[in-house]
RNA sequence: GGCCCCGUGGCUCAACUGGAUAGAGCAAUCCCCUCCUAAGGGAUAGGUUGCAGGUUCAAAUCCUGCCGGGGCCGCCA
């Protein structure tokens, strides 16, 4: 539709009507909110008045003549200060039925993103202890992200950044050391700075079988760097498992102890340096809580504040280590020498600090070459009803990603993660989502396919002959409604895509069951909007068409979501 | 103190990135099942989009300043 209007303008151009080298980037062609302004509305004659210079509704009914002549469009009127409304021809809605059911689970797809390839890293949780919600957050983000940006056209890399060189770690293998010692019988006791969850008991007992006795009684120099490494590889393992419960999978699983003793860290804060970002000096302390043991200190210094960052930051620390940062940006960088076109982080809102130096890095590594767009998920808050589920990990009512699968499923997880938009706090009430009713979106949308297979199948016994030749039998208003709705998926996934939000999808999902519930509901009290009519083959056939589409855009929706469409419920 | 995110009917949230009279669901009131799944649908009521300015044909959306909530802020990851 968009590039019929183009049509028209380009029409209008050569007629001299106006003026050539118009701006028309702004021009959109939208659904209309109010079904009285047509079924599409552009705004194309107020956006190009001022290039023009002329008063926008003489442009909108210069515009609106040459529409006029489109034999799928039935009206075009001026309306406002120059809005043009469409209304196009039943023919034309329905034509739009034969599309979809030609595409198939093709609809919707585009490619749009021309195979620019993205890498999109998320979860990436510390692997010392099972993924907790907040982490499935992050986790059906990501992955409805990626899905969402390969159905638009681009190539995406799946990626998981594991943590697997910093201190965390020792933590860990200490803390497993302590569950060894258990399962051979002696009294432990857990300090202050490890861990006591008791999924590392299967752990420390899988050690106890490798290793037998010894490490019994020695010195932490001679178990921790192999207890560490057996202790990440049996988290992974677990964090793995974690997230097939929810249907991912990564294509790549990145270590970030592969970086060290490679020179790979040195390399990238080597490359910053001869870009001149790399210097020694001294932070000024931090504005607010001033900490009493203030001692200023020389560090090395990543002069983040070029490429944007508000304060320069440390890449070493005082005794010459690393900081955290650092294996950050070389992980950065090999991603940029990977040859990725973009990059995504999804982090949680914890690290909201941490986006301006990243950017900075990935900036200044790739001299502006590859954006890095960060998502911040902010916190889920678990309810039963009107009690909050807390999670402490000290108080031991530490509620897992796998306790809430458990509870509701993975497809209620994953479809309730999308129906808020990721920097908006999300309250994830378990009870509620496992009604079945409409106050449980997921259910509603499940239904509305489930319903539609029921319809099939009903069609199917009555042996009716499905072959679509004919769509003249849809002539409602609450059918059109639909198709409308169906026409609009693929602008959606276009537009879900650049503003990389998938909850968008969740919500069209919602809102298209919505208008199928109801076009069902009217065929309780008018029986010629059933879909199966029975003496009725070529009526039925077409309905069932309508039904087909819907089904189709569906379950295109909920792939996307990574979520399996139900025949039955 | 600085930086980031958020303030939309009683409640939980949308609003196609600047479009027309701001839309859904809960909760409230009233209707609809001899009929493809009522596990659903329809109708009514409810709003100065936190406040005040600004930008323009047009602002919930962009800019500035306040108010309120959350997150983060050197040698933790």
């Amino acid at each position: 539709m968009r590039q019929t209007i183009f049509d028209a303008l380009a029409a209008l151009i050569n007629q001299n009507v106006l003026p050539a080298g118009l701006e028309t980037h702004n021009v959109v062609v939208e659904p209309s909110r109010d079904p009285a302004h047509g079924d599409m509305a552009t705004n194309a004659a107020l956006v190009l008045s001022r290039r023009a210079n002329m008063p926008p509704r003489d442009i909108a009914h210069a515009l609106a003549d040459v529409l006029r002549d489109d034999v799928r469009i039935d009206t075009a009127d001026v309306a406002g200060p120059g809005f043009i409304n469409l209304r196009l021809s039943a023919d034309a809605w329905r034509g739009v039925l034969g599309g979809i059911l030609a595409l198939g689970n093709a609809y919707g797809r585009s490619d749009w993103g021309n195979g620019r390839r993205v890498n999109v890293e998320y979860v990436s949780a510390n692997p010392t202890g099972p993924l907790h919600v907040g982490h499935g957050r992050g986790a059906v983000l990501g992955d409805a992200l990626a899905s969402l940006l390969e159905f638009s056209g681009h190539d995406v890399t799946r990626e998981y950044y594991i943590n697997d060189g910093g201190a965390q770690v020792d933590v860990l293998a200490r803390s497993v050391y302590l569950r060894y010692l258990e399962a051979h019988g002696q009294k432990v006791a857990f300090a202050e700075g490890t861990y006591p969850g008791d999924y590392l008991v299967s752990v420390g007992k899988a050690l106890k079988d490798r290793v037998g006795d010894r490490f019994v009684g020695q010195n932490e120099n001679v178990w921790l760097s192999e207890i560490r490494d057996f202790a990440t590889d049996a988290m992974m393992v677990m964090i793995r498992a974690d997230l097939a419960l929810l249907g991912i999978t990564m294509d790549v699983f990145y270590s970030e102890k592969s970086l060290y003793g490679t020179g790979r860290v040195e390399a990238a804060i080597d490359d910053l340096r001869a870009k001149g970002l790399i210097y020694e000096g001294v932070l000024d302390p931090p504005k607010s809580k001033m900490p009493q043991d203030w001692e200023p200190r020389k560090q090395t210094l990543f002069k983040s504040t070029a490429h944007g960052d508000d304060v320069d930051r440390p890449v070493q620390k005082s005794d010459g280590s690393w900081t955290y940062f650092a294996p950050d940006i070389a992980y950065h960088y090999d991603k940029i020498s990977r040859g990725f076109d973009e990059l995504i982080d999804v982090f949680g809102a914890d690290h909201g600090g941490y986006v301006k130096r990243m950017k900075a890095a990935v900036s200044a590594l790739s001299d502006g070459r590859v954006p890095l767009d960060v998502k911040l998920t902010q916190l889920v808050k678990l309810k039963q009803g009107d009690a909050e589920l807390k999670m402490s990990k000290r108080a031991g009512t530490f509620v897992t990603l796998r306790d809430v699968i458990d509870m509701v499923g993975a497809d209620v997880t994953r479809f309730v993660m999308l129906t808020r938009k990721n920097d908006a706090p999300l309250d994830f009430d378990v009870e509620k989502v496992r009604e079945q009713s409409k106050d449980n979106p997921v259910f509603y949308v499940h239904y509305a396919y489930a319903r539609i297979q029921s319809v099939l199948r009903k069609a199917a016994e009555a042996g009716i002959d499905l072959r679509v030749d004919d769509l003249s039998p849809i002539t409602d208003s609450a059918e059109f409604a639909l198709i409308i709705k169906l026409s609009e998926w693929p602008r959606l996934v276009e537009t879900a895509a650049q503003a990389r939000e998938p909850h968008r999808v969740a919500f069209y999902l919602y809102d298209l069951a919505g208008l199928f519930h109801a076009l069902w509901n009217r065929g309780n009290t008018d029986p010629r909007l059933r879909f199966v009519q029975e003496a009725d083959a070529k009526t039925t056939a077409a309905k069932v068409a309508l039904l087909r589409a819907t089904a189709i855009v569906i379950s295109n929706g909920f792939d996307i979501l990574g979520i399996d469409p139900v025949e039955k419920m």
